[in-house]
RNA sequence: GGGAGCUUAGCUCAGCUGGUUUAGAGCACCUGCCUUACAAGCAGGGGGUCGUGAGUUCGAAUCUCGCAGCUCCCACCA
């Protein structure tokens, strides 16, 4: 077989993804095998992939994969979440594009744009994760607004609101003027901002007309004045003694309005005196409710100012903000202005500043759910990894406020509550089931006397049931039934990997899902990745342009290269600091562990030859290092550190597989080519077992060569073979054994500093203690002519010495050894060690050290001295030798 | 304003309940090599007073408390 001595793969990938989903390995059904299940974060429709997704996708395919192999019944289910606000936002721009405006169509042409653009570009992600390696069960693909996904999403809600938890209400809501809609409290980004705060002059008012004497007022929001009912200070506030009960007048519109006073104004900040705008602050607007004072709203939706304002109507809410400033000033009624840094709420999606407005929406009671949603990660039912995101959790699960669900958007499930004549609403499934119940207490009501909620529920409305509805849609509005076959076997999954960003959004409300449908959780772990930055911390942006396109990178560096890059860095929790040099450095991996099968292919299997004993050597200490390195491997990976068992995978095989085990054990010369059998055999059972424990994190290259390892029928793949068996290993011979590599490596580092080229053999004397049975390899590897035992150190001058544990190592090198230059490194040594061995006797010496310290420290430092001394001396006779 | 977390080599990080740690890894760096699998390679090497000050302890990168710097989350002071 001749194999090129670059790896490609682009031949490669494509190749077998092919391959496995012809063969179906990634298609799961119920069986009696134990099962792994996990539901994939659905990515918006509107999205491509980027840097993020590929990392996420990743961690969760290794997880994947390595479950597989190890025989379960795997279930990764994959799907597209339709982002009610995102993709909304997306289609009515490209609808503008076209000079179409969304006001102008109804429901129903506009739903039919979307669904096109859905159709359009929808499965783009999904078809770019299958690159990258994805073995997602695809005949399970699903999207939040599937049919059977959506009456899932209405038949909860039903449910809900039957039970009381969800209620129907005017409330203060994040309203994004340029999207148009209410968003959560969760959808708000607040950013600091430098604003101003205006004293404006609220003059009292005598009679309607202004008297001389005014009150101070600051606020950062003077286009609000003309909706202000009130103005209020803290009855505690000598300085407004006497004030409360009077009216002063709004400037501009003359308005009079009555001075209050309320505990919540306070008294050191501005002038202590606060103008109450109830439609447009929050607090306003709860003083208003105490002091039973009027709601004056003088916004549009979309954030222009009404009728009501009275002036300035029609303009923008920071155009007129700026226009007023001025006509205050002409006015007289602007005291002065300060620069002013405060906090302003940023929409999510859409980035408007958040305008507080008060409006009938829906909302979901999130006291009792928050409550028990907490309790699942508290007890560890529900393990957050890392673990400190827990507090963040129980933070926000002890303070959540109950979830707007309703969006004035038309992209998402309608909500199913119907308005009746009479102006009652009832809720249910359909419009037919909504009449019915409407007709018990009217039994003349028509289909067109019920008037259906326009709006649609927020998108983590729906994508909150994902884990339950993908296998059972039928659950959610239905708790009580009994679960389908699919629920019962698959729930609730094991991981979920997903961004901490949208813990609370998504993670918690899937929880509280999962114990209100289910009762029980949705996933046992969530792993939570970190944000992928560029290599200078930023965060990747299209702007910036530091976001590197995932497909150009896997055509360049190969999908096994790019995984590999992303999954050294990677911790739980920690943001990854993204640098193509990760990717490199994955693919010269993948091009390492090809160059190593071609090695090895290129050997001819010899039935007749015995192997030496060097070579029964290397094969028995790398059977145990391997059997080492899966126990330690299987550890991490259960402790999800998933880049440590990378690496260390990584290292076993570049530097104790290629270049110490191959190196041993390579045929001498060209022409004979030829390795014993038993040896040949090993060494591919080697090369399976690291193919194997290396799958999950590079499933093409190690599928193309396992393929290549023997003969194969069609049907076979690595991915759904069992690691083979590892035997035992004893820890201490392989630590023995780093003691021989060590003196390899001295001998080396001799060769290179005296410029002894390897053509030259060299004899090693030891005095001290050196297994003959590595005699061999250490010949192989330092190019040694002979090694040899002695009880006393040669006498002669020229031989190079050095300790290796409390072994000593003689080289005779003739006149290369230059004297003054041994003497110099000997005194450095001497120093070190007396050093060291005056800090042990100190602590030796020390009482207390010896009365309080554990037996076996005390040890510990015991050796630590003798060794020390044994060295001290060895060193001290080759100095008077020389 | 409240809370959480971080600070170890040039970079990214490990070091879990204090003691074989006068601290490890990968990358980067330096030196020498086209040694017949791989220059996407081979061999060798240098580099850190563990942010800072104190405390607890026989013993601190590790535990406690100040201080400084950074990051994230939450929050309705006009």
């Amino acid at each position: 077989m001749d194999l090129p001595a670059i790896y490609d793969p682009s031949i490669t990938e494509e190749k077998w993804y092919a391959y496995w989903l012809k063969h179906g390995f990634f298609r799961s059904v119920p069986d009696d095998r134990p099962k792994y299940s996990m539901v994939i974060p659905p990515p918006n429709v509107t999205g491509v992939l980027h840097m993020g997704h590929m990392l996420n996708n990743t961690i969760q395919d290794v997880l994947v994969r390595r479950a597989r192999m190890q025989g379960k019944n795997t279930c990764w289910v994959p799907g597209t979440d339709h982002a009610s606000i995102a993709t909304e936002a997306k289609v009515v721009a490209l609808l503008k594009e076209q000079g179409l405006e969304k006001s102008d169509m109804t429901r129903e042409t506009f739903l039919k744009y979307a669904w096109a653009w859905k159709e359009k570009h929808g499965n783009i992600i999904l078809e770019q994760l299958k690159k990258l390696g994805a073995s997602c069960d695809w005949e399970r693909t699903s999207f939040t607004m599937d049919p059977d996904m959506s009456r899932s999403v209405i038949e909860s809600f039903v449910y809900l609101y039957n039970k009381g938890l969800i209620y129907r209400g005017i409330r203060m809501v994040n309203w994004d003027p340029e999207g148009q809609t209410a968003v959560s409290d969760e959808e708000v980004i607040h950013r600091e901002v430098n604003e101003k705060l205006y004293y404006l002059k609220y003059f009292f008012s005598e009679n309607g007309k202004a008297g001389k004497e005014y009150l101070s007022i600051a606020t950062t929001r003077p286009e609000t004045i003309m909706a202000d009912v009130a103005v209020c200070v803290n009855p505690q506030d000598e300085r407004y003694v006497g004030m409360v009960g009077k009216k002063v007048l709004i400037p501009l519109i003359n308005k009079e309005i009555p001075v209050l006073a309320d505990d919540y104004v306070t008294m050191d900040f501005g002038t202590g005196c606060l103008k109450i705008t109830p439609a447009h602050d929050l607090n306003d607007y709860e003083i208003g409710l105490r002091h039973k004072l009027p709601v004056i709203d003088i916004l549009n939706p979309d954030g222009t100012l009404n009728e009501q304002a009275q002036v300035l109507v029609g303009e923008d809410r920071f155009e007129a903000r700026r226009k007023i400033r001025h006509m205050l000033e002409e006015n007289g009624c602007l005291e002065k202005e300060e620069p002013y840094i405060t906090q302003v709420g940023f929409s999510e999606r859409t980035d408007a500043v958040i305008e507080p407005r008060l409006s009938l929406q829906w909302f979901v009671k999130l006291e009792i759910l928050a409550k028990r949603a907490l309790a699942y990660v508290e007890d560890g039912n529900v393990k957050l990894i890392p673990n400190k995101y827990r507090n963040t959790y129980r933070h926000w699960m002890e303070t959540a406020r109950d979830w707007c669900i309703s969006r004035q958007l038309w992209w998402g499930q309608q909500i199913p509550a119907w308005t009746l004549p009479n102006g009652e609403v009832v809720v249910a499934s359909t419009a037919e089931e909504a009449l019915e119940l409407a007709r018990k207490n009217d039994p003349n009501l028509q289909a067109e006397d019920l008037v259906q909620d326009p709006d649609v529920v927020d998108t983590w409305f729906s994508s909150w049931l994902w884990p339950i509805s993908v296998f059972d849609p039928d659950k959610p509005g239905h708790p009580e039934k009994e679960s389908n076959k699919e629920l019962a076997y698959y729930y609730p999954t094991d991981d979920l990997v997903t961004a901490p960003d949208i813990l609370f959004f998504w993670v918690a409300r899937m929880v509280m899902a999962g114990d209100l449908f289910c009762n029980q959780k949705p996933f046992s772990n969530v792993y939570l990745t970190g944000m992928v930055r560029d290599k200078l911390g930023r965060k990747m942006s299209k702007s910036l342009g530091n976001s590197p396109d995932p497909i150009e990178l896997m055509d360049q560096y190969g999908a096994d290269g790019v995984r590999m890059g992303l999954m050294l860095c990677t911790s739980a929790g920690n943001d990854i600091l993204f640098d193509e040099s990760q990717v490199e450095q994955g693919r010269n991996f993948c091009n390492k562990v090809w160059n190593a099968y071609r090695l090895v292919r290129s050997w001819k299997r010899e039935e007749t030859m015995v192997p030496s004993d060097t070579l029964q050597e290397a094969v028995r200490w790398f059977s145990q290092l391997l059997a080492a390195t899966r126990y330690e491997v299987d550890d991490l990976l259960s402790k999800y550190r998933l880049s440590e068992a990378l690496m260390l995978l990584y290292k076993r095989f570049w530097d104790d597989f290629c270049s110490w085990y191959l190196e041993i054990i390579k045929p001498f010369t060209e022409e004979e080519r030829r390795l014993d059998a038993q040896t040949y055999d090993m060494t591919l059972q080697f090369f399976n077992i690291q193919l194997h424990l290396l799958h999950p994190f590079i499933p093409f290259i190690t599928e193309e060569l396992w393929q290549n390892l023997s003969e194969r029928t069609s049907g076979e793949s690595i991915m759904v073979s069992a690691v083979p068996q590892t035997g035992s290993f004893d820890k201490s011979a392989l630590d023995e054994f780093v003691r021989l590599q060590e003196m390899v490596v001295h001998i080396r580092g001799l060769r290179q500093s005296k410029q002894i080229p390897r053509k030259e053999e060299l004899d090693l004397l030891f005095k001290g203690s050196f297994p003959s049975k590595w005699h061999g390899i250490a010949m192989r590897m330092a190019g040694l002519k002979t090694v040899q035992q002695v009880h006393e150190a040669p006498s002669e001058v020229n031989v190079y010495t050095f300790l290796i544990g409390t072994t000593e190592c003689f080289v005779p090198l003739g006149t290369l050894l230059d004297i003054e230059e041994e003497k110099s490194k000997l005194h450095a040594e001497l120093t070190y060690y007396r050093k060291f061995l005056s800090s042990v006797e100190k602590k030796l010496a020390n009482e207390s050290f010896l009365q309080r310290a554990p037996r076996k420290v005390v040890d510990i430092e015991r050796k630590k001295q003798s060794d020390a001394k044994s060295k001290i001396k060895a060193l001290e006779k080759q100095l008077e030798l020389l």
